[in-house]
DNA sequence: GTCTATGCAAACGTTTTGCAGTGGG
DNA sequence: CCCACTGCAAAACGTTTGCATAGAC
């Protein structure tokens, strides 16, 4: 059975931290300031668990990559704004799902992703 | 300027005779028909061109990875069967973008991805 | 004391790059 | 005859794996 090692600690922590998904690297450097030892194959290692045991969810990202968030929030899509680069997270779900899928297919799941300008971003700095 | 050489003309021959999105492997594989000696790195470089000139559009497909299609084909979205792994172009779109996007924030572009079965493999075969 | 998890280094698959030579214009 | 393009091999990149050892229980 799987053990409560520090650096497996850190790195649950971190996302119970985070505010938006985070990069295996990231997940690395904010682990660090816990366990400064952590590896980034242990780093993988635990994604790689606490994505089969359900606990984060890996999205692919098409401009981002290979991205981790907690898998306890609720369906939601991503925003990648173009000139900050940051990645916002939407609340909710604008896509009709059923009007999107052919007669006689069924479909279980999906991903939303929007890029354009962020607030800051699109609004003329005065 | 850019020159018509034989690998090239192969490549984008491929993606004439494309009905879906290809991975560098497949064009590859397939450009290989017309030039036998064609190489991967080409097949990259090539690929990278023809993106840079609007002339394809290449996507990261969550499950299948870097993916490329013509850009002349409209607007649509991919559904991609668990099952028998094939990809499905979906003409149309049905995301309400203005409602999918946060105020002031300005969305100039998405991509959605549906999963879930195909007519062939959600239908029971008798 | 056992055996899972770690750190390190090597291996891996995919994509990119350096370089000398080919061939399109 | 130039120089964009190619093939090849090496490098680069992100991720995974083998192995000896540390440390959870």
């Amino acid at each position: 059975m799987p053990r409560n090692t520090n650096q497996r600690e850190a790195i649950r922590g971190v996302f119970a931290r985070a505010q938006r998904p985070m990069s295996a690297e990231e997940v690395l450097e904010a682990g660090r300031s816990g366990v400064e030892s952590l590896n980034l194959a242990t780093v993988y290692r635990n994604l790689r668990l606490l994505v089969a045991d359900g606990r984060l969810r890996k999205l692919q990202h098409p401009e981002l990559g290979p991205l981790y968030e907690s898998a306890e929030k609720a369906h939601h899509h991503h925003f990648h704004c173009r000139s900050c680069a940051r990645l916002y997270e939407l609340p909710g779900c604008a896509l009709d799902v059923s009007g999107s899928t052919p007669d006689g297919f069924r479909t279980d799941d999906h991903e939303v992703f929007l890029y354009g300008l962020c607030v800051s971003c699109a609004r003329p700095s005065r």
